[in-house]
DNA sequence: TGGGGCATTATGTCTAGACATATTAGCGAG
DNA sequence: CTCGCTAATATGTCTAGACATAATGCCCCA
């Protein structure tokens, strides 16, 4: 009947109510196991989710306190661009606006940590719902990666190459605000300037980078997150 | 020397090494406490945690497999706003620009699911570092759950005392670009069409909704998370 | 042939006990 | 008074075994 999710919802009604206010030390493994009549493993499991979650903090031989600034962390699943838009029922495509080996920005050598004098893959693709245009993707490509010859992206997503082609072992992720401009502007129909979100990502393998993505969302595009 | 963090290391290692291809179905807990000499328990605490992080999809029965899309998981530690500006060695201080019952819009109430008649709290701040804008919050607040006299949100930011005092069980939270308009642009010093980066926010108690939070960073602000 | 029920199977969870490890508080020496 | 060692302590992890639970797929019966 009392399993180790009924022990962590409870301990967390504790804390809404205030029962253990944030900063406070609360009882330890042995003593709430005793009171809740289970195993000390399994309180452990309960309050290791916790403190996962941010609920908690924990420290050997000081004992678990509540955490001073409740529920700060949220999850964002990353959309596959298709999935996403067949999941609401429409079409998916894609067009490559252009693909060549060029001397990128000094802003993305830099962020990558690469040599600035050394020209790296440019993708340009537009993602297409129904026909609509649902977001731009801009990348870069570290060419070191790539096989001879190189892959046809026209007809193969270059996000779905690399995902079955290459191990990754870490990588960011940044959201921002971008005006429109030039071609951007220009695929969504909008004026230059109009306010879009965009998503930067970064792909590593162990030192190496991989990729830098830049993802411009259509106007008015919301990025929902579950906390 | 093998514990369940060298386990999931291992496993995870033959995931991205296409060891275990995408899809494929790995050996069984028994096999792998075998073949690593451990308890069954062991190993499965290290896949649990790769499940929790995407890596792996776990079926009774069925099985363990490796997840078709890799790592479409990422986290945001949502900072509190005094922390993040001290953090850089700035001083924080914030304004309250206005604050009164008012009736919200319509997107407002149907959001929280409200009765669109009912006035609500309205809390507009600005949040400063070393006194330079650095974001501009606005907040409805559902007036059923105030105390009566209501807080002083002059000396007290709002998000404090919610924080302090009511208990909320859930929450979503969303990122989209909007154009400078009005008082946030003259907040910024931007001119009004200047792409901004919103976080909106909206949290409840149970079935009842606590609050609904717009908080638009100054320009070039980028939400930085980790994967 | 089709469908319902049952045996099988892999994961999910729990227990009791043990040892490991980080961290703190206190003690003692310089 | 301060530094460094030590003992105490709460969490972290592991084990071996057991039972629970969700799916699957097979067998049997209609």
């Amino acid at each position: 009947m009392t399993g180790w999710e009924d022990i962590r919802a409870e301990v967390l009604r504790r804390i809404r109510a205030r029962d253990w206010p944030p900063g406070q030390v609360i009882p330890g493994e042995e003593a709430l196991a005793q009171e809740f009549g289970v195993a000390r493993a399994t309180v452990n499991r309960a309050l290791t989710a916790l403190a996962e979650a941010g609920f908690l903090e924990r420290r050997r031989k000081s004992g678990t306190r509540v955490a001073e600034t409740p529920v700060r962390r949220a999850t964002l699943d990353i959309p596959i661009l298709r999935h996403e838009i067949e999941a609401q029922g429409r079409a998916y495509a894609f067009r490559l606006l252009d693909h060549r080996l060029m001397l990128p920005p000094l802003a993305v050598t830099t962020r990558l940590g690469l040599a600035p004098d050394q020209p790296m893959l440019w993708l340009e693709t537009v993602h297409l719902a129904d026909g609509h245009p649902h977001a731009h993707e801009a990348r870069w490509l570290n060419p070191a990666l790539l096989p001879d010859p190189c892959p046809d992206f026209s007809a193969l997503s270059a996000n779905e190459w690399l995902v079955r082609t290459l191990a990754f072992t870490a990588g960011d992720l940044a959201f921002l605000a971008e005006a429109a401009e030039g071609r951007v502007a220009e695929v969504f129909g909008v004026t230059a300037g109009a306010a879009l979100l965009v998503m930067e990502r970064t792909t590593w393998s162990g030192d190496q980078p991989i990729t830098l993505l830049r993802l411009t969302h259509a106007p008015g595009h919301r990025v929902q997150m579950m906390v």
